[in-house]
DNA sequence: CCCATTTGACCAAT
DNA sequence: ATTGGTCAAATGGG
């Protein structure tokens, strides 16, 4: 299956990923020396965000030819560590095997897309895990896995329940190097078209939710909207704890709600996240951030890149657009009970609000 | 009291 | 039977 993109584009692409992964490189090095001037890091930070730009300019303007029925082809793959070992195309191979018996014979099996990312960590700086990466995560379970020093931990999104959301998330310490994580992401996002929560009540305290239930479309959303509450206050916490950190040097600076599931923590999103949101109808994704592993592919072909900056797509379903815009305003319950959530897979990527300017 | 995490049990896939 | 993944009761924090 082709995805359209030219080799041109697709060289281009990964020049540009080198490029970014060779910065963030650089980065981590001088992080690690106490002796780099702080403005060492903005000017990386700056680098890092024009490669971020130029790749979200480049799939923004999509592949050539491509039918933009299925919205963002693709998200800019977030935080590629090292380039060391990623088994790119044997996981695409991999990928391209499972969809094809996927498409022959349509096994019953939830799959769901899954892409893993690595996160290091400054150890010494306070940063206690690879935790935040813009989404609120409940986590439901740790197991010991065989032959792994730590154990895995068990995430799933916090809107599982009220929004239907079934991202879910593991977190692997990995073994020799404590300070890396291994991110394998399940299932993408949808519970930000949580709608109403943009009024950012800038104070956190327990708002009633019942005043803002009166603002939501719905009676049935009034879990849904203490759960927004709550994001909303997680927002606030995290983005104070992290305020410590490099990110510092940012200039942009998030209104620190209005993202439904999205914790909004990352500040050095760029301009282009902004338009990012915009264009999606407020449903940004932490493009890049170093910090931000949750990197969502969005993408028409189910496999149109297999080893993105670091973040190894391993497969990914064949995206099926439900499309419950904003002019439906009661999906939840809909999905909920016409249909398969797993199977159909409410995903509703983007219907490409963002296509017609 | 509410909510998130912990943790052993349970289940499903090899 | 073993292992990975999820559930849900218990626990603890705010």
């Amino acid at each position: 299956m082709e995805n359209g993109w030219s080799w041109e584009q697709k060289t281009l692409i990964s020049e540009l990923i080198q490029g970014m992964e060779l910065a963030k490189q650089l980065r981590v090095q001088f992080s690690g020396t106490s002796s780099s001037p702080e403005s060492t890091d903005m000017l990386l930070q700056r680098l890092l965000n024009s490669y971020e730009k130029a790749l979200l300019i480049l799939r923004w303007s999509g592949p050539v030819g491509q039918s933009h029925t299925m919205g963002v082809t693709a998200g800019v793959p977030g935080s590629p560590i090292s380039v060391n070992g990623s088994p790119g195309s044997d996981e695409f191979e991999k990928g391209l095997k499972d969809q094809q018996e996927l498409n022959d014979v349509s096994k019953k099996r939830k799959i769901l897309p899954r892409w893993t990312d690595q996160v290091r960590v400054n150890s010494e700086t306070g940063l206690e895990g690879p935790h935040d990466d813009g989404y609120s995560w409940r986590k439901y379970g740790q197991k010991d896995i065989l032959g792994a020093k730590y154990p895995r931990s068990y995430y799933r999104c916090t809107f599982r329940i009220t929004q239907n959301c079934w991202a879910t998330k593991q977190v692997q310490r990995s073994d020799e190097d404590p300070n890396l994580f291994e991110i394998t992401y399940r299932g993408r996002h949808t519970c930000s078209h949580a709608t109403n929560l943009v009024p950012a009540p800038s104070s956190p305290e327990k708002q009633e939710q019942k005043h803002n239930n009166s603002n939501n479309n719905n009676d049935n959303q009034q879990k849904q909207s203490l759960e927004i509450l709550s994001t909303i206050r997680n927002n606030l916490r995290v983005a104070t704890e992290n305020l410590d950190n490099r990110e510092m040097a940012h200039p942009f600076s998030f209104p620190s709600t209005s993202f439904g599931c999205m914790k909004s923590e990352n500040s050095h999103f760029s301009l282009s996240e902004l338009d990012n949101s915009a264009l999606l109808g407020g449903f940004p994704q932490p493009f890049l951030s170093q910090a931000s592993p949750e990197s969502n592919y969005f993408m028409a072909s189910p496999f149109q890149v297999s080893n993105f900056g670091g973040v190894h797509l391993q497969h990914s379903e064949s995206e099926i657009i439900s499309a419950h815009t904003s002019a439906t305003n009661s999906p939840i319950l809909d999905i909920d009970f016409s249909l398969d959530p797993v199977e159909i897979d409410p995903n509703f990527p983007f219907d490409t609000p963002g296509f017609f300017s």
